[in-house]
DNA sequence: TTGAAATCCAACCATATAGTTGTAGATGGT
DNA sequence: ACCATCTACAACTATATGGTTGGATTTCAA
């Protein structure tokens, strides 16, 4: 087994999946299911856009894993799906361990330096 | 000291991070810059592309806050700067509460139910 | 001082994104 | 059977993104 030395969900996922984030409305509808399934109209009444503008929004969560949907009659209920979220947070925590203040402060003096011997 | 109901960094910020992070050669970057410095032609080089489509890769991440820059005579060196993968890892800690199995078991059986009235 | 190296800026191109409007298809209620 | 509702699809528009090339600027070195 080698030693972990990235991240290791599929860049093309975590493409998708930063790419769904990066925008308000998406976050915002991800924040709404934290509460529970909702239907594309109940989705789309906070915004002022269009029903099909929700829907893109939502194809585009679907496609990264972010949620599931599933029919009920003429409604389609989106679900939170937490997997891909986890996979987003799987890739932040790797670099938890720069988050040190003094990690980041050496690395800021290292910087100031000469020596750019380092790149071994 | 109202309760905490969403994650708290602007959401501009958000799109920024986030936007920067869904691209593959930006996240490679950052890995790069774990190990320290870096300047622009030694994160040009393992790359296919031109100086200068790295060079708005890197203006992408200086804009989300990721990474700051230092002039070191024609050199300019590149830094990873913790404080913004620690803002996007506290947007997606929020959602932890969710990661249970359970809870997403759930999720899903609430939402095969035909009882919709959960609106409140 | 002359030239090469490191970086950035500008213009351009192709494609992707985020929105619109219009409409079609399926479902539910009467 | 009919009509209204929910959602998705298609076509279009404007802007953003990711790349290119060419050239300007700054700095190091001889």
């Amino acid at each position: 087994m080698p030693a972990l030395t990235r991240p290791s969900t599929s860049t093309a996922d975590l493409d998708a999946i930063f790419g769904a984030l990066a925008h308000p409305t998406r976050r915002a509808i991800l924040f709404r299911l934290r509460r529970g399934p909702a239907s594309v109209g109940e989705l789309t009444e906070p915004f002022h856009v269009s029903q099909q503008a929700i829907s893109k929004h939502i194809a585009a969560l679907h496609k990264a894993g972010l949620i599931i949907q599933r029919k009920h009659g003429r409604e389609s209920r989106c679900i939170l799906r937490t997997v891909a979220l986890r996979e987003a947070g799987r890739w932040i925590e790797f670099y938890r361990p720069l988050w040190d203040e003094r990690f980041e402060k050496l690395a800021e003096y290292l910087a100031s330096t000469k020596s750019r011997k380092l790149k071994g």
